[in-house]
DNA sequence: TTAAAATTGTGAAAAGTTGCACTAATGTTC
DNA sequence: GAACATTAGTGCAACTTTTCACAATTTTAA
């Protein structure tokens, strides 16, 4: 626990707790092996064990680990012990999938506004919330101190948005626009574009 | 270009291709190097050039790369000379988002069903299409010969759904589904979490 | 025409990641 | 209670990936 985690193995720790808790919840079970989790995972138990390693010593020999500790650990590692706030940008069809996808609050994240510039848009209910003009970004931002946001806009808008979300105080971005973002040093992005994913599928298909 | 490329080394193609479409359908560019495409994409110049040459040799010494020309062999390595057709599963928020997003058939994928098994949903347009029942899946999956699904399902149905697709011969997943899921050997997987996205953030965040 | 600058492709070195296999501890069986 | 089975944590070896740095080639400038 001293040197510099490897983001790698951070990676997959959120997947770790992802089928703990199924275990525990859908499932019921109490304890657990890194066998028994890599089996499931399609992981090796040595890499579970040594990714574990890193942050304590969370397991028993002979009998393994018990479940709700080690979710409470990984919680505990990745700063999920509160509630994240998470802004959207984009209300159209992925904006509005996003804002009314249920899977967030039991994961630690709350979408608590939604912005667009189209005023058919604006005003307009999405989930439980009422679609914000993006003009007032930089004040709801700074005002709930938001670190997170997903963005789901046009290509040709999202590097200036990206700006001014960093200039208001956000941290990390999840962006769903296919194109490389710039941001400064200690601002994270993490992409997601299906084609990207399909793409490199089907370089092993047969066409 | 003999031993087996690395998963990894794939895996950037895409977002090489996306860049150089960029590049010269946005901003007319003719030609690059791999240090200005590095530069874009944050990744070294040496990366690119060594990726590359696991396939041949594409550039020009003092010149850079012809955009077109490389387009085109990306094009041609990733199988994306043709057009693939896809099927989605699931015709709920994220299922209406994907079926209407315009930005599959410049890059290579055709929607062409989306299945639900909700009669409320069975039968209504969704982008140019019908929702399908999910009964007829094996069917339209097979008389299609469609090797790559989408799936946009509640995480209960998820691995049988799966289990049908690969048996109607699907070689290729794109889950939006936050659960693994299990498959064959010769069957590929790519996952879209939101939540695994941001967890993995929030390890650097402070709370 | 010559010198300087730009740029690729690549072998070798460095850095990073995973898997092996072992010790030590705990649990289970007879 | 003894023998056997299970399992975590870990040092080290094997493997994978990235970076370095240089020869060869082409373009640009003087």
């Amino acid at each position: 626990m001293e040197k510099e985690i490897p983001d790698i193995v951070i990676g997959r720790l959120p997947i770790y707790l992802r089928e703990l808790n199924r275990m525990a919840t859908a499932e019921g079970l109490a304890t657990t092996s890194s066998h028994e989790l890599g089996q499931r995972l399609d992981i090796s138990s040595a890499q579970i064990r040594k990714d574990l390693s890193h942050f304590g010593e969370f397991g028993k020999q002979g009998t393994g680990y018990h479940i709700p500790y080690l979710i409470d650990q990984l919680q505990r590692i990745l700063h999920l012990t509160g509630e994240w706030e998470v802004a959207i940008l984009g209300a159209g069809y992925l904006g509005h999938a996003l804002a009314n996808y249920k899977g967030f609050q039991s994961r630690g994240f709350r979408v608590v506004c939604v912005f667009d510039v189209d005023a058919e848009r604006v005003g307009k209910p999405v989930g439980d919330l009422v679609v914000e003009h993006v003009d007032d970004l930089e004040k709801s931002i700074k005002h709930r101190n938001i670190q997170i946001a997903i963005l789901a806009v046009p290509v040709d808008v999202v590097q200036e948005l990206t700006d001014r979300l960093v200039e208001a105080g956000v941290k990390s971005l999840l962006s769903y626009v296919p194109v490389h973002l710039n941001v400064p040093e200690g601002v994270q992005v993490s992409y997601s574009d299906p084609v990207i994913q399909m793409q490199r599928m089907t370089y092993y298909l047969q066409p």
